[in-house]
DNA sequence: TTGTTTTATTTGTCATGACAAATATTTAAA
DNA sequence: TTTAAATATTTGTCATGACAAATAAAACAA
């Protein structure tokens, strides 16, 4: 073989990626807290930013429309949020957290913490704010290249 | 909110591993190539070495059991590959390339290289260095706690 | 040899990627 | 104003994550 994946960028992300899942989802589960990831990436930005519609959630999550749609569903089902139509463009839906999101905020905010403390194990700041970084020139040559 | 997701290393390698799945499924979709990255994922570890068994395609690839199960039987569909138990121990299902998979290698290779020249544009060569190093202890660490 | 444990694979179910097509509403153009 | 284009969201379908339970065969123990 001419070429090496492992050694590949590109693969080592999407790997990182796939056992960084793998890790948080375990930990959320350890803690029983009825959440995923994803759902709560997109409460985070809703506990920065209450109210945001469907499209900024996506656009700020770099999530598809579509898969925004029903995680938000999800979390509908869960009580966490609720959905509300604007009242000048009854296009746009606007997203409310509920109580009930509060009660989870603190658990799976450690949860996450957790995990990016068996991450960075051993790696210095200096090596962090490097790595963040490469990754921030990445992820704007990504995004340059999709439009 | 006392801490920001999107300085959060974890965070940033999923949101790039989303971005950069998208990027290849686009690449692969523009060249009309019928395979997914996953798939190839595979393939590149059986062209590597034909005739692994899925449970090491499943540890080399870190993918799950279950999920490489499903996604040689893709492979077999599209006649990439086919299975065969083995003589000693029939447990056990052995994984050979079949002609038609020569027909994608080089192309599809050629897929992965577009999507990693894109990704690493004004990223010099020691910078990479550095990143691969970091990613590696990363990985580490995550499965030295995942066991 | 028979029963138990371990190992390899399959299958089930849910969550979320991907993309595309459908719907509804607003804005812009004719 | 009526029509066309643009925008926001939803929905459909497939692929692949996650985990757990089921199946089959081999290895080990009694």
């Amino acid at each position: 073989m001419e070429y090496n994946l492992d050694n590949t960028i590109n693969h080592r992300i999407a790997t990182l990626a796939i056992l960084l899942k793998r890790q948080v989802y375990r930990i959320i589960a350890e803690n029983n807290l009825e959440i995923t990831p994803e759902q709560w990436v997109i409460m985070y930005y809703l506990w920065k930013e209450n109210g945001l519609s469907i499209g900024e959630i996506a656009a700020k999550s770099k999530k598809d429309f579509g898969n925004v749609t029903r995680i938000i569903d999800k979390l509908e089902k869960l009580e966490y949020v609720n959905k509300r139509k604007n009242d000048k463009d009854s296009r746009i839906i606007n997203i409310y957290l509920l109580p009930k999101a509060e009660d989870i905020k603190e658990p799976i905010t450690k949860c996450w913490e957790k995990s990016t403390n068996i991450t960075l194990k051993g790696i210095s700041d200096s090596e962090q704010e490097i790595l963040l970084n490469i990754l921030n020139k990445i992820e704007n040559n990504i995004l340059e290249n999709l439009e």
